[in-house]
DNA sequence: TTGGATACCTACTTTGGGGTGTGTACTTGT
DNA sequence: ACAAGTACACACCCCAAAGTAGGTATCCAA
């Protein structure tokens, strides 16, 4: 995995930052590209990691697992393997990663109010949103 | 200021993307380090740019104005300057990006959730969260 | 005339996020 | 004997995003 550099600009006197914008300490956690695409697929409950894979074509398998790897070492995201050949690997969320489910549903529900103003709307409605079970 | 190549590999078939994600077209908008937390600051109101400068001591200059022009691009922010000498301009969000109220509050309620778990908490509750006017 | 105030702009450089490609471990199926 | 399936690991490379550092315009006040 590609370590992170501790000392730049950004990460200068991290703390104060937070408490002047919670934003802050949200990006922090998920703040990428694919993070909360990933989350948004775990939803709907545990998923197998090629399972995943299928479901984002366009990702790279670096970029997932590397992802999947810090998700998991900030304890928003469950990783079970099962002692087998071939192996089987389910993700699923942890408490902490479930709670940020009314966010992404802001976020789609946002999505759809947005794109409803474009030409060709890509959503209908909030209807498909994923539900635990 | 920066181009954005059209052509990488993440852009291909966005339209079909979209369709099974709805959080890829927010973090197409959004989906930065700093975006979410441009906009959390405007939330309280317009505010001048001198002021976003000073209550993100950490950004530098050249990613808040590149930033700022990207969500103007966007219709996420308006932009208002005053021909006078010293100038004056103020950014304020749009209807669109008053529309992620409910998605920067859903953060913060998570960051706060989250936060209470670890030893020294660095905010107490939502009553700080911005409001309009 | 010099400097401060404001909101930028524009080179140049660095860095790390992301892409490509290959390899591996172990078992089961043919 | 060999390929297929699964979930990665690793090395190499590239480029766009972010950082650094300087400059600009215009007016006014000292």
């Amino acid at each position: 995995m590609t370590e992170i550099k501790k000392t730049s600009t950004i990460q200068f006197n991290k703390q104060t930052v937070f408490k002047l914008c919670p934003i802050t300490y949200v990006m922090e956690k998920i703040g990428s590209y694919w993070k909360p695409i990933i989350l948004f697929h775990l939803l709907s409950g545990s998923r197998r990691y090629g399972e995943l894979k299928k479901a984002m074509p366009h990702i790279t398998e670096k970029m997932l697992i590397q992802h999947l790897k810090q998700l998991e070492a900030d304890g928003l995201v469950l990783r079970k393997a099962l002692p087998i050949i071939p192996p089987n690997v389910t993700y699923s969320l942890t408490k902490s990663g479930e709670g940020l489910r009314t966010v992404l549903y802001e976020m789609a529900n946002w999505a759809i109010q947005n794109d409803q103003k474009e030409d060709e709307p890509l959503f209908k409605n909030l209807k498909d949103f994923p539900k635990l079970k």
